[in-house]
DNA sequence: TGAATCACG
DNA sequence: ACGTACGTGATTCAC
């Protein structure tokens, strides 16, 4: 006999903390009484209807509620997150009509100084049980009639929804920083710290240097125009001051242009006013922004935590006895690719773990260089320059695949919408492209509006591809997250950094090869969860080290 | 506020 | 025949 599952929704209390209360997931019948629950009691309250009924947490977003959690240690297996199930239902295709959600411009406890701490506030009004009930009602009742696709749907709201736990677990955690090892870099390649907005001493150095050697004194390297105007009187002929662009000229005072650039970049975007902000406690910070791209992706606002430079990483460490297991989804993209057009050229190349190296052995491509750029020029949708030549070799052999992305980027072109495999939709064509489409009078408009539709076709190609991605690496992340905690390693084992295809973890280091194959398990489940018995393969490429610039 | 530039996938 | 790569965020300059 199995137990009915539950739903438990996690409510504001206007009067006291929270209000929880408990349901059946299919009927919708009470099955324990809602409840008042105090801040003290919060945690305790939630661990123990955990443990005994393994509820779906409903909230209408996590803050508020998972910080307080994470610093209990209480462990949410599955949650569904109102606020992010409303977004992708609003936009998806196979959903009903059903109204969007602006997470910006609703109440939120930050945006009120009283509250400025999270960890001790409660969410703020607008989230009453009632609320939260309603809102729920409507996303069930805009979910699709269909089976296959209402499954489809469901999986994917599940695992925004544990992507959004996730986020919230790795805020709280943070991600392993040597500060000392920072500032000692900082130290050797710019010298003593300075205030902010000053230049360090061997940048202002370094900028009389390139000054002197482009015969104009008190340039600022940091002024483009300024730039490329001394560039262009010291005789260099070039149309920007792109770095890509000054590499091709070798010349004692392009490079001194270019070793400025790249210490002028270290010192603005990961200085010591950096460091001053975003570590403390020897830990990295970031917040995790969901819902807000398009393709599902995530985004990260403040310390720029998803563009963490190559340079920068060798400061990130485990601590003593601790180490990262760093694993990447091989060849992601393309594999997805395979999995939604159902290619089976591309299927049998991606058969093997290095999908690349096969192209290689078809005699497809030259080299590794070629067959990633090949790829990207059929998933981007570029035919420009050497990737011409590499990408028709490929459109050849991956007809089918072609034909799939051709289709999406049509749709995109004629301002229709396009869709992930679980579902969820891409942004329409707003009012300015549509006008645009309308008003073609003139030549002039006529390509404009050529262009952008065009624009928007490489886009929905991309979309099918990236979105997928991305709800591949969710499911993968949730996956891997289930089996930690089913082992028993929810503590010791924690993921510390998420960027696209990529997953960190930090754990003792005699765990490391036991988490190592946990990973891979949840690579492979996560295909089958998409794609069935028959996905294509998911291999994962993992590095087991305590600094994470050894990674890759 | 927008453009340029450059960091990441 | 034509012209392009897809998606983000942060900083700084220039208006």
């Amino acid at each position: 006999m199995s137990p009915t599952s539950a739903l438990a929704f996690i409510a504001e209390d206007p009067e006291g903390f929270a209000r929880i209360g408990l349901y059946a997931e299919d009927t919708g019948t009470v099955l324990a009484p809602a409840r008042t629950v105090d801040k003290e009691s919060f945690c305790a309250v939630v661990q123990q209807l955990e443990s005994r009924h393994a509820p779906r947490w409903v909230m209408l977003r996590t803050r508020g509620w998972c910080e307080l959690l994470a610093a209990a240690d209480v462990y949410l297996a599955k949650a569904y997150v109102l606020s992010l199930a409303q977004r992708i239902l609003h936009r998806s295709p196979a959903a009903g009509q059903i109204e969007d959600f602006d997470l910006e411009s609703a109440p939120s406890p930050s945006s009120q100084p009283e509250f400025q701490d999270a960890l001790f506030a409660a969410p703020a009004s607008g989230e009453t049980l009632e609320e939260l009930l309603a809102m729920y009602a409507a996303q069930q009742a805009a979910m699709p009639a269909d089976p296959v696709l209402r499954a489809k749907l469901r999986l994917l709201l599940n695992a925004e929804s544990v992507g959004a736990l996730i986020a919230s677990e790795m805020e709280n955690t943070g991600l392993s920083w040597d500060e000392r090892a920072h500032r000692a870099l900082l130290r050797e390649q710019l010298g003593p710290q300075v205030p902010e907005h000053h230049r360090p001493a061997k940048l202002a150095a370094l900028a009389a240097q390139v000054g002197a050697a482009l015969g104009t004194p008190g340039l600022n390297p940091d002024s483009p125009q300024e730039l490329l105007r001394a560039l262009h009187k010291a005789g260099f002929a070039v149309q920007s001051v792109r770095a890509w662009e000054l590499e091709h000229i070798n010349h004692p005072a392009i490079a001194k242009v270019l070793e400025y650039k790249k210490l002028s970049r270290l010192a603005s975007t990961h200085g010591d006013a950096w460091l001053d902000q975003w570590v403390a406690d020897g830990r990295f910070h970031p917040h995790y922004v969901l819902g807000t791209v398009a393709s599902g992706r995530w985004a990260a606002s403040g310390g720029g935590a998803l563009q963490l430079p190559h340079s920068i990483r060798q400061v990130v460490r485990a601590p003593a006895g601790s180490t990262f297991v760093v694993a990447d989804g091989r060849q992601l993209e393309p594999r997805i690719l395979a999995a939604i057009s159902q290619d089976a050229n591309l299927q049998k190349a991606g058969a093997q773990d290095d999908l690349y190296q096969w192209l290689i052995d078809a005699q497809l491509v030259r080299d590794r260089h070629d067959a990633k750029l090949g790829m990207l020029s059929v998933i981007y949708g570029g035919s420009a320059g050497g990737s011409a030549a590499v990408g028709a070799a490929l459109k050849k052999n991956f007809g089918t695949a072609m034909d799939y992305v051709d289709s999406a980027a049509r749709a995109g072109e004629r301002g229709e919408g396009v869709h992930s495999f679980l579902g969820r939709g891409c942004p329409p064509a707003d009012e300015r492209w549509m006008r645009a489409q309308r008003s073609t009078r003139d030549e002039a408009s006529q390509r404009a509006a050529d262009a952008a539709a065009r624009s928007r076709g490489r886009f929905t190609r991309n979309f099918v591809v990236q979105s997928t991605a991305a709800e591949w690496a969710l499911v993968w992340m949730g996956h891997a997250r289930h089996l930690i905690h089913q082992a028993g390693y929810s503590q010791l084992c924690r993921q510390v950094f998420f960027v696209h295809d990529e997953i960190v973890f930090e754990c003792p280091v005699e765990l490391a090869d036991e988490l190592a194959g946990m990973i891979r398990t949840a690579a492979a489940l996560a295909g089958r969860t998409l794609f069935g018995a028959h996905s294509v393969n998911f291999p994962v490429s993992i590095a087991v080290t305590a600094n994470y610039a050894d990674a890759k």
